[in-house]
DNA sequence: GGCTTGTGAGAAAGCGGTTTCAGACGGATG
DNA sequence: CATCCGTCTGAAACCGCTTTCTCACAAGCC
């Protein structure tokens, strides 16, 4: 059982490189790796056997050799969301200037399963990169506990030690607010996001302090998807409210395929704001107003402090990006000023 | 610099374990994989140093020694397309039901760098799933060549020794040329995907086969994305075409989305007909008559089969899986039949 | 009771690399 | 010409885990 490979062709190691090149295995490392001089012939042999033999070290044991992996692990919560592939694509472009592979878990907007993925991450892989987790508060201590390199996306959580990088929701939501209250909105809704993320209530946060602009803010439950959004905007009517917010751009879109159907008309009756500004160009339905998250610059920088706390073991402050407003075509204002 | 773990806690060993619950590594080995009886109180001991020790077994180590990483890789072109989240999220469901992890990596849609990336998979992967690769065949064949076990999802490729599932691509478009050309339509024309795709070639030999249906088709190149979609349906006036096919749904509606700007109606003016079926529920602007990929099968079955290739070795037919029609609000018949 | 059998645990040998260590060799120096 | 020193190479140790091999021990048998 010691060889599973039935039947396959033996695999190459760098000894048989060795051998063909008439070479120490010690040599064939130090021509490949480049870590000491070698004499420039017994070089050009090594190339040559590598070549003519297919040879490619093998990741584990250079892993186990090394102490490293050459890897480091991803968890997104869920790949159909559009926002996680575009903060992928940049932790992707900067592991690999750094050498090293990138693993990608999902948990499938699974809180309850992300601590194991987390753990298993840590078994193969130099860092982790935890985007948006919705894990409890305690897991999240025990993993720090366990002393592996790991990074914080689109979460920043007092007394955790682990460096974290975010955009800034609290005050993506407040020029959001802002628009909003410029406009002459008072009564506004909000789809709420998961209940237990971070990120949704650094929005309601924000909902509640712009109660210093005059706007009275009345919170749905709701959910991430459009699916949820087109669901839960029937509740709106009820509400009073001249414009809805939302947790993400994807139930923002949802919503208003709903408001089209029951006859509400977007911004005239209902002004609508997504969050995220994920690019769904020339695809959706409406041009909509909303805040923008600077996701390459979020996924290269939080691939950066991961970098940094692998190789030189510092970790700095917790970041916050700027957001960005877009006012598009679906904000307005209300027809009838409600003023009490 | 052996250990590069400055001033982190040592790495807890499986004979530290061993050490603390008074027996050897080989039994804690045995205890952790069940791969032999062991006293039931020696057992209990193990547990309890394992998890006040927080042990974890190195997965480099375990590779090494086991011949088996453990881990299978995916290659997808572009991950912002929302068809592949939905492939890996099933091939991550099986995966995990194997006790696997998934390496992800993508190629930007640049096939001149898939190569490397799939050898860099080779490297630390039991398994490689290639998805829709747009590879030049003599690099596959390369590939292929190396021997380690490779699944090439929706692309299926004559003398290749690599099992290959994919959606009947053929059939489906065939499917929307029977409906085209039953609502009246004789001129179509066709908005072209990646020229070296695979996937893109079998839907043009539906297209010539349906000349059979007298259907006449004008291939216009263009790409994969909603943009390309947009930019490309300028051309399309000047074909005489009154339907539009297109590589795919993005593609679709971003020129409907243009066509909308140059004042063609859909489907009064123009049909457009998608492909794939990518569910982007309450979001996009038109409901697209298209052909569903079954991707979830595709998937999970494309998993089973790379997982049977690793583990028994054997590796049967190319499985081709049919596609559904799905006539919604972007087709009708043609205002003027154009007959000759 | 002595011997065979069976059982479970430890020692040790890999897995395939990297890196230390020590030695061979060649050139420079006194 | 002998000695010293610096370079480059190969041998060997090691990374952490699995698995074979070996052996001690207890039970079963005549």
């Amino acid at each position: 059982m010691r060889n599973v490979r039935q039947g396959r062709a033996p695999r190459v190691t760098i000894s048989d490189v060795g051998a063909a090149a008439g070479v120490s295995a010690a040599t064939v490392s130090r021509v490949l790796n480049g870590t000491a001089k070698v004499d420039p012939s017994l070089a050009a042999r090594v190339h040559d056997a590598v070549r003519q033999l297919g040879y490619r070290p093998n990741a584990a044991a250079q892993g186990l050799a090394r102490g490293e992996w050459g890897t480091i692990g991803v968890l997104v919560p869920n790949l159909a969301n559009p926002y996680f592939p575009d903060v992928l694509k940049a932790v992707s472009a900067v592991a690999h200037s750094h050498g090293r592979r990138v693993m990608v878990m999902e948990s499938d907007d699974d809180p309850s399963i992300e601590q194991g993925l987390v753990e298993d991450l840590m078994r193969s892989c130099d860092g982790v990169l935890l985007c948006s987790s919705r894990m409890e508060r305690a897991d999240l201590v025990a993993l720090t506990a366990r002393d592996h390199p790991l990074v914080l996306l689109d979460r920043i959580v007092p007394g955790i030690a682990a460096p974290a990088i975010s955009a800034d929701f609290f005050g993506g939501m407040m020029l959001i607010c802002g628009h909003l209250a410029q406009l002459g909105h008072r009564r506004v809704a909000y789809l709420s996001g998961p209940e237990v993320s971070w990120a949704n209530a650094e929005r309601i946060r924000a909902l509640e302090a712009a109660k210093a602009f005059g706007i009275s803010v009345t919170i749905l439950p709701c959910g991430s998807t459009s699916r949820s959004g087109y669901e839960a905007a029937a509740e709106v009517a009820g509400t009073g409210a001249t414009a809805l917010t939302t947790y993400n751009d994807l139930v923002a879109l949802g919503a208003v395929t709903r408001m089209r159907e029951l006859g509400v008309r977007v911004p005239e009756d209902l002004s609508v704001v997504g969050f995220d500004d994920i690019a769904l160009e020339h695809v959706a339905h409406t041009s909509l107003t909303t805040v923008s998250v600077p996701r390459g610059q979020l996924g290269r920088q939080a691939a950066e402090m991961l970098e940094a706390l692998m190789t030189e073991g510092h970790d700095g402050e917790p970041v916050s990006l700027p957001m960005e407003l877009h006012v598009r075509d679906s904000t307005a204002p209300p027809r009838v000023t409600v003023d009490k």
